[in-house]
DNA sequence: CGTAAATGCCTTTTT
DNA sequence: GGCATTTACG
C-alpha cells in the first residue's frame, strides 16, 4: 500500500482515491481533513500523472498553505511539493496578475494595500469630504460590495436615492479612483481582477489538471467564481469543508456555496468524514450540544474515538483580574499535577477578540510563564518595521500618498498635522499626487494658501531628499539585493538606531533587532520570490510579464510582505516550553491537549457588534473542538472598567449544565490516565505524579479552590489600606499621594499572594536590587515601576528582594472585617484558607525538602471509593438535568464525580450542599470566620518564599526578554 | 500660532 | 496601539 493509504479510515481512503472529477468532503473538526487533503494531492500526483505545476491548491491562511506543504513534502518524493501551486487565494491571484496583468492593463509593479491603507485612505476621504460615516464601516462595506462582485461601474450605473446611499456611493468611487492614482489593489481587488483577467484570457490556466481547496464554506462569491475559472480547463476539483466551521462571514463568505456547487456541477460527489480523533468524548458531547442549538442546521452526527475524559469546565471568576489569575493558577496546577504528561506547549488561549489577550499576557509575564501569539499584529505590521517598509514603498510607488503620509513627520521633522493638511489641500485641489505636491513644495512652486514654516519645508527637503536618493539607488543595485540595500540605506539616513533609542528607552533593542530581522528577510524573500515561487508555467500563445530591475524586484518584495504573515520565532529550545495565545479565529485548523476559552459573556461570544449569531455560535463550537483532553471556558461575573454584571453566553445557559463542572478536575490517576490515553502518551510514573505535588508553592493548591466558585471575589474588598506598605511611605508623604503615584494597590493586593511574580518592565532594575532596601528606594522602584504602564506590579516581589522582617510586621496586620452582612462573599473571601488537608500540609514546598518527596507527597488517591458516594448522593439531590445518553459504567462514575452542581448562589446561610463539600470534598472551601480573620497567605509563609524567590526571579527574567505579545509595547 | 508631549478613552473576527 | 483632547513649549 501506498505511505499516504497509511492509516486512513475507510471515508478518508474513498476520499483520497476517489474517481470523481467534482469532489466534496465534509469534515467536521478532528476528522483528519488536512491529512485528507494532503493525501488526495500525493495520489493526483503519483496516480493520476498530474503534474505538480498544474495542480492548484488553495487556502485561506498562510499558516495553512504552510503547514500543507510541511505534510507533502513528506509524502511526495523529491521536491515535487515545491512545485505545486500551493497557497491563498490571494497569492495565487497575485501570481496571475504579476504574470498575467498586463493584458488586462494593469502594470506588473502593482502594490497591495492593506487593510490599515485601506481604512487609511477612506479616513483622508471622510475627512475631505466631512463624512459622517464610520471609517471602519465605510471600508467594511465597500468590502463587501466588492466580495460579491459589484465593481464601482455598477455602482455608477445605480442611482442612489437617499443622501446617504450618495455619500456611500462617492466614498466608494473615490476610494477606487484612490487605489488607481497609486497604483494599488486591495485584497478583494486581487481576486475580483484576477477574475476579469481569466474571464478574459482562460488560456492563462489552460494547463490546470487539478484544483483543490480547503476550507470551502469560507469562501465568497468572488472565489466561488475563481474556483469555476481556475478549474475550467479540466474541470476537476476537491474541495473540503465544513458548515458548522463557517466563521468568516463577515468576510462574505456563503456557507451556500457548498449547496451552489452541487447544483453547478451535478455530477458532485460528497463523502462525509465522521470520525473524530481528537477530543474527548465529554468535550465532543458538549461540542455537539451547542451547535445543536442552530436548528436551521442540517444534522450532522460525530462520532467519538476517544473515551469520556474529564468534563470540560465553566469556571466564574469575580472580574477580568481575577479570571486572568486563575488561568494563570490553573496552568501552574495542571503542568505540576499531571507529572509532565502536559507541558506549556500543550495549553492554548483561544479569545473572541484580539485585545482580551492584554490581561492574560500581564499575568502570564508576572508568573513567568512564557507565551507565544498567533495572528494578532503580524512582524511586519509593528511600528518600527513597518516605518521602514513605509518608505521602501514611498521609494517604490511614491504616488502611493498612504505610505507618504505615514513617514511624512516620522522620525519627526517639524511637519505638523496643520501642514499635512495645507498639502493635501493643494494636492486635491491640482489633482496631483500628494508627492508631485511635496516636490513642488520643497521648490518653491507649489500653489498654497498658507506659505510653509521654515522648519516644516526644511524637513519636507530632507524627505525628498531621501526619497530620491533611495530611487537613484535603485537604478544601480543589483536587483536581487536591492530591498535589502535600500533597508540598509534608509535605516542609516534616517539615524534609525538612534531614533529607536530615544522613542523606545524600554526596549529599542528588541526593535533594532526587528529592523535588522526585516533586513535579513528581505534577502530571503527576494531570492525565493525571483525563482521557483513566483513562476507560472509557460502557457502557449499567452505573453508572460518578465521581472527585470531592481524596481520589480522590490515591488514584488513589498507585495509579498503584505500577504505574509507572521514568520515563526526562530528561538529554538524555548518555542517548545511556550503556551500559545490566538483569536479563534486564526486557531482553525489547529489542536492543543488544553483549550482556555476566557470572556464566555455576552457581548464577547456572540459578539456585541455580530449580525449573524448563528455565525458566533459557530465560533465557540470551533474554539471548543480545539480542545483534545482538557476543555475550559471563564467567565468574569463582573466588567473590570465599569461594575457591571456580565451574563453568560446565551450559548452555555441552557440545558446543557450536567456537560460542565464549576472547577478545574482533580487531578487524580484517573483523570491523568484519561488525558495520557485521549493524547496518546505515557501515562506519568507514580514518581512523577509525586513530584509535582512537591512542586507546588506556598500559595497554590492541589485543588482548584483558591478561587470562590461563584465568581465572587477572592479578596476582600478594602485590602487596601492594610496591604499597603507602610514602610514604603516617604517621610511627610501621605498614603494618598503615594497612591496617586498610580501603582494600582488595589490589584496589586490581589495578587500579591504569588510570590515569584515580578514586574514585567522594571525587571531589569529588580533584578540587581541588593538584599538590604532603603525605604526611600523602595520608594524609587515603586515609582518607576509604576509608570512602565505594563507592570503588574506585585507587593511581594518587594518582600523577595529583602525587606526587612520588621517591615513585614508591620504588614502582617489582621484582614478587615467585611462591613456587609452575612453573606456568601465572606464566607469564601478569606484569602488565607488552609486549601490542602492539614495532613498533607507537612509536604508542601520549602518544607517539604527534609522528605523524600517521591514517598511522601500526596495525591488525590481514592479515584472513587470515598467520594463517589456522596457526590452520586448530591447529583442525585441538586442537578435538575440527568444525564442524556446512555453510556458505559465508567462515564457514568466519571460523570457523576465530575457534575458537583454548582452552589446555591448568594445564600445567607451555608447551603447544605457547601457543608457537604466541606466534610468531604477536598475541592471544596473550609468555611467560616476562621479563615478570614487568620493572617493573610502571602505573609504567613514568608520564610519559605525567601527560599525560592531567588531562582524564580532569575527565571522569569530569561523568560521576559524573549516574550513578545500584542500587547505592553508601548512602554517608551 | 503650531508643534510636540502627555493623558484618557476604546478595541470583532482576517486575506 | 489608535485617536481625540489637553497641556507645555518655542
Amino acid at each position: 500500500m501506498e505511505s499516504f493509504l497509511k492509516g486512513l479510515n475507510t471515508a478518508q481512503k474513498a476520499a483520497v482515491t476517489s474517481k470523481a472529477s467534482i469532489l466534496q468532503v465534509l469534515a467536521p473538526p478532528g476528522s483528519g481533513k488536512t491529512k485528507t487533503l494532503t493525501s488526495r494531492v500525493a495520489y493526483l500526483l503519483a496516480h493520476r500523472g498530474f503534474s505538480p505545476q498544474n495542480v492548484i491548491c488553495c487556502t485561506f491562511t498562510i499558516k495553512a498553505a504552510r503547514e500543507m506543504r510541511e505534510r507533502l513534502r513528506g509524502l511526495v518524493g523529491g521536491d515535487l511539493e515545491s512545485k505545486l501551486m500551493l497557497g491563498t487565494f490571494h497569492s495565487i491571484c497575485r501570481r496571475y496578475l504579476v504574470t498575467y496583468g498586463h493584458l488586462i492593463g494593469i502594470p506588473n509593479n502593482f502594490g497591495i494595500a492593506d487593510s490599515d491603507d485601506s481604512l487609511g485612505i477612506i479616513k483622508r476621504l471622510q475627512k475631505q469630504l466631512k463624512f459622517g460615516m464610520d471609517p471602519r464601516a465605510a471600508r467594511n462595506k465597500i468590502s463587501h460590495r466588492k466580495a460579491r462582485g459589484q465593481t464601482i461601474e455598477k455602482v455608477n450605473k445605480t442611482v442612489s436615492k437617499t443622501a446617504e446611499a450618495q455619500e456611500f456611493a462617492d466614498i466608494f468611487r473615490r476610494y477606487e479612483d484612490a487605489l488607481a492614482t497609486s497604483n494599488l489593489l486591495d485584497y478583494d481587488d486581487l481576486l475580483l481582477r484576477c477574475v476579469e483577467l481569466l474571464q478574459r484570457y482562460p488560456a492563462c490556466v489552460s494547463n490546470i489538471e487539478a484544483l483543490l481547496i480547503d476550507e470551502f464554506q469560507d469562501t465568497n462569491n468572488v472565489q466561488f467564481e475563481l474556483m469555476k475559472l481556475l478549474a475550467s480547463a479540466k474541470k476537476r476539483i476537491t474541495v473540503v469543508g465544513d458548515p458548522d466551521q463557517s466563521i468568516y462571514g463577515f468576510r462574505s463568505a456563503e456557507i451556500e456555496n457548498l449547496k451552489r456547487m452541487q447544483e453547478y456541477y451535478p455530477g458532485t460527489v460528497v463523502i462525509n468524514l465522521e470520525e473524530n480523533y481528537r477530543s474527548s468524548s465529554a468535550v465532543l458531547h458538549l461540542a455537539q450540544d451547542v451547535i445543536e442549538q442552530d436548528t436551521e442546521r442540517p444534522s450532522k452526527r460525530l462520532k467519538s474515538t476517544h473515551c469520556y475524559g474529564t468534563l470540560p469546565v465553566l469556571r466564574r471568576l469575580h472580574n477580568p483580574h481575577e479570571e486572568a489569575a486563575w488561568i494563570v493558577s490553573e496552568i501552574k496546577r495542571m503542568t505540576k499535577l499531571t507529572g509532565g504528561c502536559i507541558e506549556r506547549s500543550d495549553i492554548a488561549i483561544l479569545l473572541r477578540s484580539a485585545f482580551l489577550s492584554l490581561l492574560l499576557e500581564k499575568a502570564l509575564a508576572n508568573a513567568g510563564i512564557p507565551y507565544k501569539m498567533v495572528g494578532g499584529r503580524r512582524f511586519f505590521d509593528r511600528v518600527e518595521v513597518r516605518i521602514i517598509l513605509d518608505y521602501l514603498r514611498t521609494i517604490s510607488h511614491p504616488d502611493n500618498s498612504s505610505a507618504l503620509l505615514s513617514i511624512i513627520n516620522t522620525p519627526a521633522r517639524k511637519i505638523g498635522d496643520a501642514t499635512v493638511a495645507e498639502l493635501n489641500r493643494a494636492a486635491e485641489a491640482a489633482k496631483m499626487s500628494l508627492w508631485t505636491i511635496v516636490q513642488q513644495a520643497v521648490k518653491g512652486e507649489a500653489k498654497l494658501e498658507k506659505k510653509l514654516t521654515k522648519p516644516a519645508e526644511q524637513g519636507l527637503k530632507e524627505l525628498v531628499t531621501l526619497i530620491k536618493r533611495g530611487q537613484a539607488k535603485l537604478k544601480v543595485f543589483e536587483p536581487a539585493q536591492a530591498p535589502g540595500q535600500l533597508i540598509e540605506l534608509v535605516a542609516k539616513e534616517l539615524h534609525f538606531l538612534e531614533y529607536l533609542k530615544k522613542q523606545y528607552q524600554e526596549d529599542w533593542e528588541e526593535r533594532w533587532e526587528n529592523v535588522k530581522e526585516l533586513s535579513l528577510q528581505a534577502r530571503d524573500v527576494t531570492l525565493e520570490s525571483l525563482t521557483a515561487e513566483d513562476q507560472l508555467p509557460e502557457v502557449d500563445g499567452v505573453k508572460q510579464a518578465k521581472i527585470q530591475g531592481a524596481q520589480e524586484v522590490l515591488s514584488r518584495f513589498l507585495a509579498n510582505v503584505a500577504l505574509s504573515t507572521e514568520i515563526e520565532s526562530g528561538e529554538e529550545g524555548e518555542a517548545k516550553s511556550r503556551i500559545t495565545i490566538s483569536t479563534i479565529h486564526s486557531a482553525k485548523g489547529l489542536e492543543w491537549p488544553v483549550v482556555f476559552v476566557p470572556a464566555v459573556y455576552e457581548g464577547s461570544i456572540p459578539h456585541s457588534r455580530a449580525e449573524d449569531t448563528n455565525e458566533e455560535r459557530r465560533l465557540l463550537y470551533v474554539a471548543m473542538t480545539r480542545a483534545k483532553a482538557l476543555l475550559y471556558m471563564t467567565l468574569p461575573v463582573m466588567q473590570s472598567r465599569s461594575e457591571s454584571e456580565s451574563i453568560l453566553s446565551q450559548f452555555l445557559s441552557s440545558g446543557i449544565e450536567h456537560r460542565l463542572k464549576d472547577a478545574g478536575p482533580i487531578f487524580d490517576d484517573k483523570v491523568v490516565q484519561d488525558i495520557a490515553t485521549i493524547l496518546g502518551r505515557l501515562a506519568p510514573s507514580q514518581e512523577s505524579l509525586a513530584k509535582g505535588v512537591t512542586m507546588l508553592e506556598e500559595n497554590e493548591s492541589q485543588y482548584d479552590d483558591i478561587w470562590p466558585l461563584d465568581g465572587s471575589p477572592r479578596a476582600p474588598s478594602l485590602t487596601t489600606v492594610m496591604e499597603f506598605p507602610f514602610s514604603m511611605l516617604q517621610q511627610g508623604q501621605s498614603l494618598n499621594d503615594a497612591m496617586k503615584s498610580k501603582t494600582n494597590f488595589q490589584q496589586s493586593a490581589k495578587y500579591s499572594t504569588f510570590p515569584n511574580s515580578g514586574f514585567t518592565t522594571a525587571s531589569h532594575q529588580m533584578s540587581s536590587t541588593s538584599p538590604h532596601i532603603e525605604p526611600v528606594q523602595i520608594q524609587q522602584k515603586l515609582k518607576s515601576a509604576a509608570s512602565a504602564s505594563s507592570g503588574q506590579g506585585s507587593i511581594a516581589t518587594f518582600f523577595n528582594n529583602g525587606t526587612s522582617k520588621q517591615q513585614i510586621e508591620k504588614e502582617n496586620l489582621p484582614l478587615p472585617l467585611p462591613s456587609k452582612g452575612p453573606h456568601v462573599t465572606t464566607i469564601h473571601s478569606g484569602k488565607p484558607q488552609p486549601r490542602i488537608p492539614t495532613e498533607l500540609s507537612t509536604h508542601r514546598p520549602g518544607l517539604s525538602t527534609v522528605h523524600n518527596p517521591a514517598t511522601t507527597a500526596k495525591r488525590p488517591r481514592p479515584v472513587l471509593e470515598e467520594t463517589a458516594e456522596s457526590n452520586k448522593r448530591a447529583y442525585a439531590c441538586f442537578s435538575s438535568s440527568p444525564i442524556k445518553e446512555t453510556c458505559n459504567d465508567t462515564m457514568v462514575q466519571h460523570a457523576m464525580l465530575d457534575c458537583i452542581p454548582e452552589p446555591p448562589k448568594y445564600n445567607t446561610t451555608m447551603s447544605s450542599l457547601q457543608q457537604h463539600r466541606s466534610n468531604t470534598g477536598p475541592s471544596s472551601y473550609k468555611s467560616g470566620m476562621l479563615n478570614t480573620l487568620s493572617k493573610p497567605a502571602a505573609l504567613t509563609t514568608l520564610s519559605a518564599m525567601s527560599v525560592i524567590s531567588g531562582p524564580v526571579t532569575k527565571k522569569t527574567l530569561g523568560v521576559r526578554r524573549s516574550m513578545n505579545g500584542w500587547a505592553d509595547r508601548k512602554n517608551k
